[in-house]
DNA sequence: TAGGCCATCTGGTCCT
DNA sequence: AGGACCAGATGGCCTA
């Protein structure tokens, strides 16, 4: 039997719950405005595999409705505990709500990691039409909307031949005056300096000065969690990175690649042989090569060049300079052929900020049948981007 | 101070 | 039964 009745979930108690004393009567408003302003989410059906309507064809559609709460009939809500009482389902223990807390705080903790790997990935060109500081930390909605347009860009430059040739062009001018060039050269390490690691980027935030009293547990708690949040054991990778992972999905190569480049943030060398401690050589090899399809990890970013020769000079992995301080692999074992996108983007690069990510447009361009792989570049102009 | 954004807790639902 | 997913509620932080 197809339903398609809504729940109602509690929004109609809110209108009820009004009080002028309430501090909680602002939030309150927000959410009963939100009532007129969204629909409500329609209410999920078993299956029933002897149904044919129940089969996901003739679901009705997600839609979008004005609600009014007042008109709702409220026995419908889930707050309804006179009919709920008798079929709720016990809380759960504490144990296990401890543990179902737990996984919902990993779970949301995955989609905070994917939601930051695509913040990165998203070029700052695109992102600077709404966030007028680069140090800005995009929101979620935002990154989602950006990455949408984005994505939207790019399939409008394959499918359409005249854009190539336009945007060539452009950019093309621009690479001569920017005097850029793409190199495939075997990294040195004297190059580039590893930066010191600094707190990845947030959402801006003025001095503390008010609210002196001392926080409540919650509150300290909450501000120990920013402070987790600021050196996250799982540092957001930098721009190149993330990308990298995001155009290797799939791949078992691309969760190892984001660890390993989230370590370049602090030290490389030491974190570099942490992880292959960790990992294990093989399996580093391999998921290097895997992640390369056997041919040039063309789209690392220096920062993962640096990781590779420790940042010191000394190589930590095979087919890198320098001797190696780990055993069981012969240098021949791993052929890294790293290319540099320009001196530009090297000689500027910033770990920690939240940079142009050059080197994602470089994985990007590294993908097998990209059409505009010479002239991607973090610099490409506006015009493209509207 | 309002509003936006976020993290967390929580209960409901679905799936294995 | 237990985990994953989802969405509402709540409260904190931050900015305009």
């Amino acid at each position: 039997m197809k339903s398609n009745t809504y729940e109602l979930h509690n929004y109609a108690d809110l209108n009820v719950m009004e009080s002028p004393e309430d501090s909680k009567d602002s939030r309150k408003r927000k959410a009963a405005s939100k009532v007129e302003k969204y629909s409500l989410r329609q209410k999920r059906q078993k299956r029933n595999p002897q149904s044919e309507d129940a089969s996901p064809a003739n679901l009705p559609d997600f839609q979008l409705d004005l609600v009014d709460p007042v008109v709702e009939p409220v026995n419908k809500s889930r707050k309804n505990t006179s009919t709920k009482a008798k079929t709720k389902a016990p809380p759960l223990s504490k144990y296990r709500r401890k543990t179902a807390n737990a996984r919902e705080r990993t779970r949301m903790r995955e989609i905070n990691t994917a939601f930051e790997t695509l913040r990165h990935c998203v070029p700052q060109a695109i992102t600077g039409e709404d966030a007028t500081n680069a140090s800005e930390k995009l929101t979620k909605i935002t990154t989602l909307r950006l990455a949408m347009k984005y994505i939207s860009m790019l399939s409008e430059a394959i499918q359409d031949p005249s854009y190539e040739s336009e945007f060539i062009g452009e950019c093309l001018e621009e690479s001569a005056n920017r005097e850029a060039r793409l190199d495939v050269e075997i990294f040195d390490d004297t190059e580039l300096e590893v930066e010191k690691p600094k707190s990845p980027p947030v959402r801006k935030k003025t001095p503390k000065t008010k609210g002196s009293g001392k926080k409540t547990s919650t509150a300290s708690k909450r501000q120990s969690q920013k402070q987790t949040k600021s050196t996250p054991k799982i540092p957001p990778v930098s721009s190149g990175e993330s990308c990298y992972a995001t155009s290797s999905i799939g791949s078992p190569a691309s969760s190892a690649y984001a660890s390993l480049s989230s370590s370049s943030n602090s030290s490389p060398g030491l974190e570099a042989e942490c992880l292959i401690g960790l990992q294990g050589i093989s399996d580093l090899d391999t998921m290097l090569m895997d992640a390369s399809d056997g041919d040039s990890l063309s789209c690392l970013s220096p920062g993962y060049e640096s990781l590779l020769t420790g940042g010191g000079g000394e190589s930590l992995l095979p087919g890198c300079r320098g001797d190696l301080p780990m055993s069981g692999l012969e240098k021949s074992d791993v052929e890294l052929s790293l290319r540099l996108l320009d001196h530009h983007s090297r000689d500027s690069f910033d770990f920690a900020s939240d940079q142009q990510p050059s080197a994602c447009i470089s994985s990007l361009a590294s993908l097998d049948g990209y059409p505009f792989a010479d002239i991607l570049h973090p610099d490409f102009p506006d015009m493209f981007l509207t």
